[in-house]
DNA sequence: AAAAGTATCCAAAACGTTTCGGATAGAATT
DNA sequence: AATTCTATCCGAAACGTTTTGGATACTTTT
């Protein structure tokens, strides 16, 4: 049996209220017995019943992250992990848990969000990966649970959101690839369950239109962010408007795909073609050649989201939180 | 305020014991009582307080993940997630939740094991990515608390793991470059802090000592796992051994620093030596030339390791179970 | 010396469940 | 008709905390 604040009480000679004031920091009890007390809760190896404290409180120190496609088996994500690595360190000063949701469209139909983040009391939520289809972006949109969102854009009384700014950065990709003098660029985008997939479209069409290049809807794509979605999309484009000099993918993992399907049709990259990623996930270093992309910091996105959710919980305002990106250049678009 | 069990009470008109029994399934309450109480429930939206049920049942149906090294920012785990996924999978069905804790040397000092897990009441927990020297490895030698680890073979009253066979994998590995005609190669080994480097080690001995070739000490060397330990251990295995022709690595990351370190070197791959990973990390088919290397299913290690911590925890007896692993053929390996 | 203030303590209620040990009434058995 | 069963219900205790609203005794102020 775990020893309680009953044990120390006994074994102190005082009332149990005494106990948790005591080990609590209230000024109402002496030095001396707190000292006392103390040094019993340490002997006895005390550790206070989270859950009976929680019931009296009604506080768990816990949060949920709430994630959806991000790590289904043969599609795993490429940066969960550091997103995760930054919720974690996030939280670590407020001394916060992380409880892990996985959800998928039909979780969501049976067990509401709120009832969800009800049933293990968490204080608030982070939620990754959801489609803007999913059930539960409606939900998000009307509820009292502090939450932030990563990458969707919901922003009301309880719930804020981190990004990068897409538009901004689709827009310097884009004009990095006209500033190499290419003019028929392709644009591989993510499918259009996305939020980010409309703001990089945005962005790349700003591009263009500051460069006085005319849009041509068929020189983009939708498709899914990973590989496959690159290689076929890739295919495809070339295939039909063989104009095109340079090609913009709205994740590394597509671009990766093109790398591979630019191989197979006898292409080199970036001699007969230039490739230029989003994301900058650990491989577009390690290619070859090099992945010219866009870095987003994930880590800091997922500290950031934790650090919010901390504030909106203590009763601060929601936020759109950007994270800086950067453009870095390898070698996989050149000068034409 | 949410909904209690005593407002569903007040609301049929019965007690709150009767109320208990009706939605946990008791036979002492009428089907028509009991489907009105159902009911009453859900118009209500009524969800119970974990907290306060946890509180008298002593049980939380939330198990502990306690992970070390794994999401270190510039050291991401190259299978965490996959291993992940297993575990969620694995809890599924018996609706256990599951909470991270990110753990490293300092804080194991600072908190024992026991007290992390007691602290969040959790009913048992899946350990991942300790050293050897770490605090947490005596302790759960003698811990009460279930527990399963990864890679990491201690078996007691309470304490299971999950692993691949390492010595056979191993020698699998070496013993399919010996097949290839090599008898000077190399082992890029893991660090000795942990339990699959000396048993990746053994395998290799036993593949060599099979085949009459002479166990030579300064073939092997141990560094991190990452890729920049392959990158220097073969530049040193290579300058001092010229006459090696083939390296078996202790991880695929390894083995890609390896083919980086030789191609500076102006090596081709597998023309010049051949390498052999370890892992089947997804990046190892998407490089070129594909990384010959051992497959391990993580995802099953995850899963089962979620199943046999839920076993335990029901009090059946801890076992090692084996995960089956597979030579994938590339061609990063070649015959001399 | 009386009044007011201060430091230190405590009893009891409350949080929302589950569970133990009956209680009640009608049905079945003798 | 008396007894035993059975089905259905309930009161109260328990889980381990926190918190409210005092109580006590000692100091200080008047």
């Amino acid at each position: 049996m775990a020893v309680t604040i009953k044990d120390i009480a006994k074994y102190a000679g005082v009332s149990v209220t005494t106990v948790s004031r005591a080990l609590n920091g209230y000024p109402d009890v002496s030095e001396e017995t707190r000292e006392r007390i103390k040094k019993i809760a340490e002997q006895l190896n005390y550790t206070p019943n989270s859950l009976a404290r929680g019931l009296v409180t009604n506080k768990t120190h816990t949060v949920g992250l709430v994630v959806s496609e991000l790590i289904k088996p043969g599609a795993y994500h490429p940066f969960f992990l550091e997103v995760l690595a930054g919720i974690k360190a996030g939280l670590k000063k407020d001394k916060y848990d992380l409880i892990l949701f996985t959800v998928d469209p039909e979780s969501q139909d049976a067990t509401s969000y709120e009832k969800l983040c009800n049933d293990r009391k968490v204080e608030g939520a982070i939620v990754e990966g959801l489609r803007l289809s999913d059930p539960y972006i409606k939900e998000i949109k009307k509820t009292q649970i502090p939450t932030v969102l990563i990458d969707i854009p919901i922003l009301t009384d309880k719930v804020g959101y981190v990004s990068s700014d897409n538009v901004q950065a689709a827009f310097e990709a884009t004009s990095y690839l006209i500033k190499l003098g290419h003019r028929n660029i392709g644009f591989i985008n993510g499918h259009d369950d996305a939020a980010v997939s409309f703001e990089r479209l945005e962005g790349y069409k700003k591009a263009l239109k500051k460069n006085n290049i005319p849009y041509k809807e068929e020189y983009v794509v939708f498709d899914d962010f990973t590989q496959e979605g690159g290689y076929n999309s890739f295919k495809m484009l070339v295939f039909e408007h063989p104009e095109i000099t340079a090609v913009f993918h709205a994740s590394d993992l597509m671009a990766i795909g093109s790398f591979k399907a630019a191989k197979d049709l006898g292409m080199k990259v970036p001699d007969d073609i230039s490739i230029v990623g989003f994301d900058d996930i650990e491989l577009a270093s390690l290619i070859t050649p090099g992945l010219t992309t866009i870095r987003q910091d994930t880590f800091k996105m997922g500290y950031n989201a934790a650090k919010h959710l901390l504030s909106i919980i203590k009763g601060e305002k929601p936020q759109h939180i950007l994270i800086p990106h950067k453009l870095v250049i390898r070698d996989s678009a050149r000068k034409i």
